[in-house]
DNA sequence: CCGTTGACCCTTC
DNA sequence: AGAAGGGCCAACG
């Protein structure tokens, strides 16, 4: 059994194009349902290759407005995996949470 | 080696 | 409905 940041890269590098995955439920799937921001260090401290764009917060909201580089290079990589922005700014969940029904039927 | 901090989330006042 | 605090585990100084 890997250590739970270890875990957590697992699990991200699988996300699937064209979805998106929150810390916590990295954390439950990692085994830690709480230790939500252990997920985010360990992607601050992921190394590179990781989608780490595809994290975001239980509301759809972005991590932070700083980041992995900017707010707005996050934005442009999940509309460029095909992730809908709401005007709000924020991204719908409903439609690509991670696993989705596609994944999970 | 020990103390503190940190890309978060949830419960309670 | 809004605000505050607690809890988890690992890495840095």
């Amino acid at each position: 059994m890997s250590t739970l940041p270890q875990r957590v890269y697992q699990l991200v590098a699988q996300i699937p194009k064209g979805n998106v995955a929150t810390y916590g439920q990295l954390a439950l799937l990692a085994g830690s349902p709480r230790a939500s921001r252990i997920v985010g260090a360990a992607l601050y401290r992921a190394p590179t290759g990781l989608p780490c764009h595809r994290v975001l917060y239980r509301d759809g909201t972005l991590c932070c407005d700083q980041a992995f580089g900017g707010k707005e290079i996050q934005r442009q990589l999940l509309e460029a995996e095909g992730i809908p922005f709401l005007p709000d700014g924020r991204v719908d969940l409903k439609r690509c949470l991670w696993p989705g029904p596609k994944e999970q039927p």
